[in-house]
DNA sequence: CAAATTATCTTGACAGTGTCAAATTACCAT
DNA sequence: ATGGTAATTTGACACTGTCAAGATAATTTG
């Protein structure tokens, strides 16, 4: 009837992160407890400690999860419009206001306190996270190579500020202070607008 | 012995608000709870629930002190400096990302979800946080009709994607994500020169 | 001034939570 | 078959937020 062939689960590992996922997805982050969550997948209240020290690692594995998959996907985004810089930044912004707005409860965990702050992240967390935060850095430099960006400003300056400011409006969108979905089409072209100015050659 | 006098303690809603301030600053926001905080005050654990409906509504309290805090801070750094918005701004970033440092705690239950996501938010609190802004909004404005602002781009979008942008370097600070400290005044001159890049006449 | 009402605070209780220690069960190599 | 090890469970502890009911003090009312 459940799905336990045996007593050893034999791929409870994964099936922690998948459940886990989903459970954040419904619920949020808040809402996942290791109790309700090893019940759900039809385990003991400590069986998850086996596979994971502490809830915080079990959160870091899944977020970990989720920057392999942004950075993924924008390796691919970046792969249909390898040509044109000034569209793939427009289209970089509106993807990544999307996809937190998509799925804010990930993002909340990716970029979230419980994990970076209360509980210290892994240090896997730290390398997958900072991975995708370094293709973004190298982007922008080889547009500076190729003489699309200005070169008076530092790279990763400009890295830094632009991405602050696409974190920030994800936070203020998702938390519901100061910002509002309707003008979200109107914020990401001034956001874009803003990078471009700060960056003309 | 105890700072009660009597069986009525006479001041306990103010004296919680103080006591979890000093809490929150301690151990921040997620190390603060009712019957830690009652104890310290000398009370029994719910005795708070009589001056708020929830630990939230005591959280939402807080927060709204702060923001008044804020807003009076800058009201008044507006008031020294009130000729020259060039200086103004780079004033007000600096010292936005400096006080976001100074009390991370608190800036973090002010901006942070245990208020705005997961416990609504109290009325009062959307309000004191919305003035905040507004004023915001409002210099911004106040110098487009100056002239010193490019009116072309509207004033509410320029106040929100800087301000996303001034949130999303606190937090990214704060939590120790891809930002470090030590660049921080190279990234305060780069953040003023985008928003004046983006907002010249 | 006495009685009743109201505001304030306490005690008891319940359902949760994360997680450690020890016991239990199943698998695997010798 | 027999150890040994890996996986899982049960029991327990110290927390948490918060509700309901009782106890006490202050305040209003008669």
């Amino acid at each position: 009837m459940t799905g336990r062939k045996s007593y050893h689960h034999g791929n409870l590992h994964q099936e922690l992160l998948e459940e886990a996922t989903r459970m954040i997805g419904e619920q949020g982050v808040d809402g996942i407890s290791m109790r309700a969550l090893a019940e759900r997948v039809g385990v003991s209240r400590t069986a998850a400690y086996h596979h994971f020290k502490d809830k915080n690692a079990l959160l870091c594995a899944i977020a970990e999860q989720g920057f392999e998959k942004w950075q993924a996907h924008f390796a691919q985004q970046m792969h249909e419009q390898s040509g044109d810089m000034n569209g793939w930044l427009k289209a970089f912004v509106h993807a990544y206001l999307d996809l937190s707005w998509k799925y804010p409860e990930e993002y909340d965990l990716m970029f979230g306190r419980p994990v970076w702050k209360n509980g210290e992240p892994t240090e896997s967390l730290r390398a997958a996270s900072f991975a995708c935060f370094q293709h973004y850095v190298d982007l922008i430099r080889s547009w500076q190579g190729k003489g699309k960006f200005s070169k008076d400003i530092d790279g990763l300056r400009l890295a830094q500020v632009s991405w602050s400011m696409l974190h920030g409006m994800s936070r203020l969108l998702n938390d519901g202070i100061y910002l509002d979905r309707n003008s979200i089409d109107a914020m990401s072209d001034s956001a874009v607008e803003m990078i471009l100015a700060a960056a003309a050659v």
